[in-house]
Formats: structure tokens, C-alpha cells, sequence
DNA sequence: ATAGAAGTGGGGAAAAGTGGGGAAAAAGGG
DNA sequence: CCCTTTTTCCCCACTTTTCCCCACTTCTAT
């Protein structure tokens, strides 16, 4: 389970650290997407081949799972940490969110998201707005 | 399993690299064809085997079936990697996919896809939007 | 105050990307 | 059938990028 919210460098060769505790988790590599809003997910490897079954089990038609393919698998890599627990984030990925020089690392439970600092502000600011209201119509159910 | 997105440049004897990885799970030759959208489909032999397979296990008495298998062998090739990891895209091919002198490598799961660089950012975006769709109907479950 | 852990930066070796030359093979014409 | 021309394939060389390792600084906890 993740949580919290760090804030790190990303150097001139486009590595970060991921916090310590994350690491773990992790073991010795993770899986790289694009989140549904601007963001990078990362997902642990074994929590990655849950997604991606669950996937390939859905029947969709074949033009249809073609998409899927390329949707899920064409914006994925697998990246593995160094000896100081950094990752390096690949390049489409990087552009994707608009990450520069400064990331913003959030756990979210299952997996961990790498957000660029302002948009990170802003989706913050929308979710805790949002939340109350969520969290009530769940509460009903 | 291939996954991520590369770009190369394609030399002017039509020769491209695949991305290290994908080596490896090609071991030494690989198959071409075409894609089912404006691509190159680039099949290990041993995926190309099992979709052959399966195609000849179908009842040969249907006209699409005839028409389908003129379509997939009639273009397939047959290419192998020089000492540097590249392969010569075919003519007709590269024709097909309009591919110039850049290519989008792209992961798919159990194979690989060769893209025009403008075609596949737009075919990216109507996947990325179906994706989108198919994954918030997952999430419900 | 000190020791350990974590964040940050950079240098060097290895791998990967890119381009081109030459030999062998294939194709074509006399 | 042989010779010439063209194409293909293999190999070599250079450049760029990546990866691994080391070093320094900062922060924290005892």
C-alpha cells in the first residue's frame, strides 16, 4: 500500500529517487504508464500482470483489443532501479505529463503516480474539493 | 511480452533497429507482415507459428478465408538481424505503412508493430480514448 | 555530537544507434 | 553461355546514449 506525497530532482539524465519505503515494495523493478490524467503510474510488477490480465481477459472484438494493445503495452516500460534506489523515466513518458526538472512522487494505494509540480497542485486541489462528495455518495451505498 | 515505444531513424538501405529487448525475444529471425491498420506487424517466428496454425486449422471451403490467408502470407517475410540489430524492411512494406526515413517501434503484448511516426501519434490518441473507456468499465468490477 | 540513511551530482566503461565500404550474389544483356 | 551491371548482405568504424559505480552533501535519529 502506498501513500504520501514527495517532492524530488529530476537530474540532467532524467533520474529520480523514489521514497525508500516505495522501494521496497517494488522490489527490483517496476512498470511505467501513463496515468488517465497527466501523470505517470507506476505500477509494482505483480500488481502490473493483474492489470494487464484482467485486460486481455475482457472480450472486446478484435479491431477493439488491437487498441487496447497498443494503448496499454505501446505507453509502458519497464524500468529497474540503480544502487541509489533512482529510476530513469523514459522519454515519451516524460513528455506525456510535462515533467521537468522537479517531480512530484504520490502514492495511491495500489500503485504510485509521478506528477508534475503545478499540475499536481491543481488535480490536488480538485480531488480534496471532490472528495467529501465522493466519499458521501459512497457511504450511501 | 513487448511493451514501450521507440523511435529510429530508417537508413537509406532501408535498414532499422529494434529496441535490445525485443532482440532477445526474436532470437534470430522474425516475421513481417501486414498490419491490420496502415502498420507492419513484426511477429517472432515462433507467435508466427501458432497464428499460422491456427489459420490452417480452419475449414479452407470459405472465400474470406482464401482471401485472408493470400492476404497475411502473400505479404509476409521472412527477415533476420545483422551483427547490429537491424532488419531491412521490405519494399512492399514500407510502401504499405508510408514509413519515410523515421519509424515508431511499437510493443503490443505478442508482437510488434512499425509505424509512420504521424500515423501512429494519431492512432495513439484514439486508442489511448477507447482504452480509457474500456479500463473505467473494469474498474466498476 | 555522531553515525547511518537518503538525496544529488558526475565520471567512465559498456552498449546501442547510425552510416558507409566492399565482397558475394543475383539479374540482365550481348 | 559468359560477361557486365546492379543489388544484397556482411562487416567495420564512428558517435551517441545508457548504465553502473563512486563521492559528496543533507537530514534524521539516537
Amino acid at each position: 500500500m502506498f501513500f504520501g506525497e514527495y517532492q524530488y530532482k529530476v537530474d540532467e539524465k532524467g533520474r529520480l529517487p523514489l521514497p525508500p519505503k516505495f522501494r521496497r515494495d517494488m522490489k527490483e523493478a517496476a512498470i511505467l504508464t501513463r496515468g488517465s490524467e497527466k501523470c505517470v503510474a507506476v505500477y509494482p510488477a505483480a500488481e502490473w500482470k493483474r492489470l494487464a490480465d484482467s485486460l486481455a481477459a475482457k472480450t472486446v472484438t478484435s479491431a477493439n483489443l488491437r487498441k487496447l494493445n497498443r494503448a496499454i503495452f505501446g505507453s509502458a516500460f519497464s524500468v529497474s532501479f540503480d544502487k541509489q534506489g533512482r529510476i530513469t523515466l523514459p522519454f515519451p513518458l516524460r513528455g506525456y505529463a510535462e515533467i521537468g526538472d522537479t517531480v512530484v512522487v504520490v502514492g495511491a494505494n495500489q500503485y504510485v503516480e509521478l506528477w508534475n509540480e503545478k499540475a499536481w497542485k491543481e488535480e490536488k486541489e480538485s480531488a480534496e474539493e471532490q472528495a467529501t462528495q465522493i466519499m458521501e455518495s459512497l457511504g450511501s451505498s
